[in-house]
DNA sequence: ACATTCACG
DNA sequence: ACGTACGTGAATGTG
């Protein structure tokens, strides 16, 4: 006989889930009686969607019974108001309760209450009697108290967003995700309390800590029996003083699994729903949908087809561990083998600053850990690394200069997948199945960080070396699969060295060209304060959206042409909308001015002037391993957002200056992402245009408007077609351009179809790449970096949209953030092969700036030129446009 | 921690 | 009917 198969379900937590999914939309969830109806509907979805997902023998939906529990009773006794302090659950899901019970009996469902206990105690007791029967078991709720229930035979989904979308904890999936057993999770709820539920654990530890505390401790009772062999500090004096509040907290989490149900498991056997009062109910709720698909059903008699969704099962359904290691400490004889892998410790992200905290190497069978920075030069012999790039800064502070690698996991697991982070522990996770506390966990955080002793630090290390070398293969395997080895080894790596040396390199600021421009900024923002205080008859913040809105909408009560738009949290005061209002209201003009400054001085001056080190540059670092496309992106400080577009911003380019008798020299190709749309659609009318070297913007205006001469073409006309350009390669819809241009939509969609009829292969492309986004999950670039797209099959309208624009544009992004990749790589080589002492300083998506011997300029002009227009050979030329300058200013 | 706004390609 | 261009990072205010 097949396995049983129960579906348990905490209905009083889902139906209140399904509430709040459909509440924005309440209104339009009515039955003819004026009944709300969106938590019924909700629940109906879900309802649907599980059963057929989860397929079970028997279901049961249980609910709670009333105000008061057992629970209760236990946390008055100490003064605790259990579920006390809620806000009172709305009259509009209140009434639905009945009629949702109502539903569940005609699709034949069982439900069931029990006076003094929770839903949680009814599905845990029955669980644990499926479970002598050796039944399996799935347990649906909207709160992640019942985890703890979760074993070889329980599932224990939790709903995550919408109605279609849950989480399923396993004991697996929780050890990944937390690095605790479902019995574990009573003791974090003792340790943290509950807020929802109003009942303390102790003071001050939330999630991050409590799961500290278990990890080290195992259980309450673990870190009670060695709270007295802490260190003394705050966190200690709380575990002390809140005992009694943590056994009460761990009382109250535990799940009854012993309460007096009276039903059998027998009786919830699932037999389908009763057609004909069912779709009376239907007719009463006003559900037409589920009416007509019951009445389809019947008349093909065929079984109901369960819908789609959008679950997602977790990774792994492998035994999550704890990760063994054997190390030792390293000393001067300690052997270092060439496919080792090394990997060097820093305590903030930023490794331009901070200083090489211990290191370590080893394989998965051994593991060597050292603070001792003197051996560190022998990890120059190990070829297998994570991120080559910081290891390249960090050990050139110690003049050490490591080769290229034969493997960086970090680059290889980004190129493999861009949707998860390429942390660690998400290493460990996806491919060993395995947990390691994150760095937070162990060095703490914020003001806490701080290195800890040796008996943590070298296991945390030796963990990390084991994590890398055994999830080699499995990565390596996969990129071999997916044909992007060279990717890593002729792109991503190569790059990587790079871009290391020109974060070395940094590049100079002046402090006092900063300063000069933020005194300026001072005198205008404290004059447009003043005047705007004046102009709005009160003082308030005007750093502050929220109150900005109020002043302008509600107080002064401005109005214009446009519509004011509201965002979640009030009034939108965006440029957008406060343009729009800028020309008849002076407090608006002098809002936008006072808006521009302050970013420019926030942002650029106080922003840039600390960042400036010891040496006068700025060092900021390239994050290879972060966008979805395979552009690279900056931080501390961004230096690929610096001002250019306005005049008053601007001006910051001019404290960015190059080395002595040097300049700037700035390359950028011109029109890339548009060229790389022409040859990956082999358009012949875009490819003509380029071949022309025709202005492609004019050119476009002159087909879509059928304008014969290029100097009929008015600027306006010119900036249509650019809009549309743009629009194209994001997959811009008419709508959004309509609003772009403020055109009313027919003439959008006008302008869209005419493009499409002069550039068919345009069409075709993107027809055709949709499609094999939505068969293959992915799109890839010329050189065969992937972006996945989870949502390209979605249900739902709008997300699946997003997705179909993502995969448009990805390929369009991505090949051009490639190519100015494989420029970089080729034009580092030529400098160093012809001995120029021009250097590579700044990359901006498509372009790069150097600092260039004035000596050097003709040479290396021609040279970076000729590097970039041939970095790949496509169906349109590459063009390169060239500026320099004594500083970014006259540079650009 | 999250939302809003705005700087860049 | 939906609600509308892709990809980023930093500063600020607010809960």
């Amino acid at each position: 006989m097949e396995k049983k198969k129960l579906l348990l379900i905490d209905g009083s937590s889902v139906a209140f889930r399904a509430f709040f999914a459909l509440y924005q939309s309440i209104d339009r969830f009515k039955a003819p009686s004026g009944l709300h109806t969106n938590a019924i509907y909700g629940f109906h979805l879900m309802l649907t969607n599980l059963l057929g997902r989860v397929k079970p023998t028997h279901v049961l939906v249980a609910f709670d019974a009333g105000k008061t529990t057992f629970r209760t009773a236990i946390a008055a006794d100490v003064g605790v108001d259990y579920k006390g302090g809620r806000a009172k659950t709305p009259e509009e899901f209140r009434e639905q309760l009945p009629f949702i019970k109502e539903m569940i009996e005609k699709l034949g469902i069982a439900h069931y209450d029990l006076v003094n206990y929770e839903a949680d105690d009814i599905i845990g007791t029955l669980d644990k009697h499926a479970e002598r029967e050796n039944w399996a078991v799935t347990i649906v709720t909207g709160d992640k108290d019942m985890i703890q229930l979760a074993d070889e035979n329980t599932t224990v989904e939790i709903s995550k967003k919408g109605v279609a979308e849950f989480e399923a904890w396993t004991p697996e999936y929780l050890m990944t995700q937390m690095g605790i057993t479902p019995a574990q999770f009573i003791e974090l709820k003792a340790l943290m309390g509950d807020n929802s539920d109003n009942y303390p654990g102790i003071t001050k530890v939330g999630e991050k800590t409590a799961l500290k505390l278990l990890h080290e401790y195992g259980s309450l009772d673990g870190v009670y029996a060695h709270v007295d062999a802490m260190k003394p500090s705050k966190l200690k004096e709380n575990i002390i003083a809140d005992k009694e509040k943590a056994y009460l907290a761990r009382t109250l989490a535990t799940i009854d699994v012993a309460s007096p149900v009276e039903i059998t498991l027998d009786t919830l056997a699932y037999t389908g729903p009763k057609t004909e009062s069912l779709a009376h109910f239907y007719d009463e709720m006003g559900f037409r949908q589920f009416r007509e698909a019951l009445k389809k059903a019947e008349n093909t008699s065929t079984a109901t087809k369960p819908e789609l969704t959008d679950f997602r099962t977790p990774e792994s359904s492998v035994a999550a561990d704890e990760i063994d290691v054997d190390f030792v400490e390293a000393d001067a004889a300690s052997p270092v083998a060439a496919d080792d892998f090394y990997y060097l410790e820093i305590l903030s992200d930023n490794y331009h600053r901070e200083p090489i905290a211990a290191f370590a190497w080893g394989n998965a069978q051994k593991q060597y850990v050292t603070q001792d920075l003197g051996l560190l030069k022998k990890v120059l012999d190990a070829t297998n690394t994570y991120d080559y790039k910081k290891n390249y800064v960090l050990l050139a502070k110690h003049g050490l200069t490591p080769e290229l690698p034969a493997f960086d996991a970090m680059l290889a697991k980004y190129l493999v997948s861009t949707t998860e982070d390429n942390k660690l522990s998400t290493l460990a996770r996806l491919y060993l199945h395995a947990f390691l506390p994150s760095d937070d966990e162990i060095y703490g955080k914020g003001a806490k960080r701080a290195l800890v002793s040796a008996d943590i630090l070298f296991p945390h290390l030796a963990r990390k070396i084991k994590i890398l070398a055994s999830s080699k293969e499995k990565i390596l395997s996969e990129l071999t699969e997916n044909a992007q080895l060279s990717l890593l080894t002729d792109m991503e790596m190569p790059l990587s060295r790079v871009l290391a040396k020109m974060e070395l390199a940094g590049v100079a600021v002046k402090a006092g060209t900063l300063d000069a421009i933020g005194r300026e900024n001072q005198t205008r923002l404290a004059q447009l304060t003043a005047e705007i205080y004046t102009l709005a008859g009160l003082e308030f913040n005007l750093n502050s959206p929220k109150q900005l809105g109020d002043v302008l909408f509600d107080h002064l009560k401005i109005q214009g042409d446009t519509k004011v738009k509201k965002t979640k949290t009030g009034y939108s005061t965006s440029v957008d909308i406060l343009e729009s209002f800028a020309p008849e209201h002076l407090i608006v003009a002098k809002i936008l001015e006072y808006r521009q400054i302050s970013k420019v001085q926030s942002t650029y001056v106080q922003g840039l002037t600390p960042q400036i080190a010891q040496d006068g540059k700025i060092h900021t670092r390239y994050v290879q391993d972060l966008t979805q496309t395979g552009r690279l992106s900056s931080v501390e400080p961004n230096l690929q957002n610096i001002p250019v577009r306005l005049e008053e911003g601007r001006k910051i380019r001019k404290a960015f200056v190059p080395s002595a008798d040097s300049v700037f020299l700035s390359s950028d190709y011109s029109q890339i992402e548009l060229r790389v749309l022409a040859h990956v659609s082999g358009d012949e009318n875009l490819i003509a245009a380029f071949e022309a070297d025709e202005d492609v913007h004019t050119s476009t205006a002159m087909r879509v408007f059928d304008i014969s001469e290029a100097e009929n073409v008015t600027s306006n006309d010119r900036r249509k077609a650019k809009a549309v350009n743009f629009g194209i390669s994001y997959g811009e819809t008419e709508y959004g351009l309509a609003r772009r241009l403020a055109i009313p939509n027919k003439e959008a969609a006008q302008i869209i179809r005419t493009y499409f009829e002069k550039y068919p292969k345009i069409a075709t492309y993107i027809e055709d790449t949709k499609r094999e986004a939505k068969e293959t999950g992915y799109v890839a670039t010329l050189y065969g970096r992937r972006r996945k797209l989870l949502d390209i099959n979605s249900r739902n309208f709008m997300v699946r949209q997003g997705a179909e624009r993502q995969a448009i544009n990805a390929p369009i992004q991505g090949s051009a953030g490639d190519i100015l990749k494989l420029a970089m790589i080729k034009l580092d080589r030529e400098l160093e092969k012809s001995n120029l002492k021009a250097k590579m300083l700044l990359q901006v998506h498509d372009e790069i700036i150097l600092d260039v011997p004035l000596s050097e300029l003709t040479e290396v002009q021609a040279l970076v030129k000729a590097t970039m227009e041939t970095a790949a050979t496509l169906r349109v030329p590459l063009k390169v446009e060239e500026n320099s300058g004594a500083t970014w200013y006259e540079a650009k």
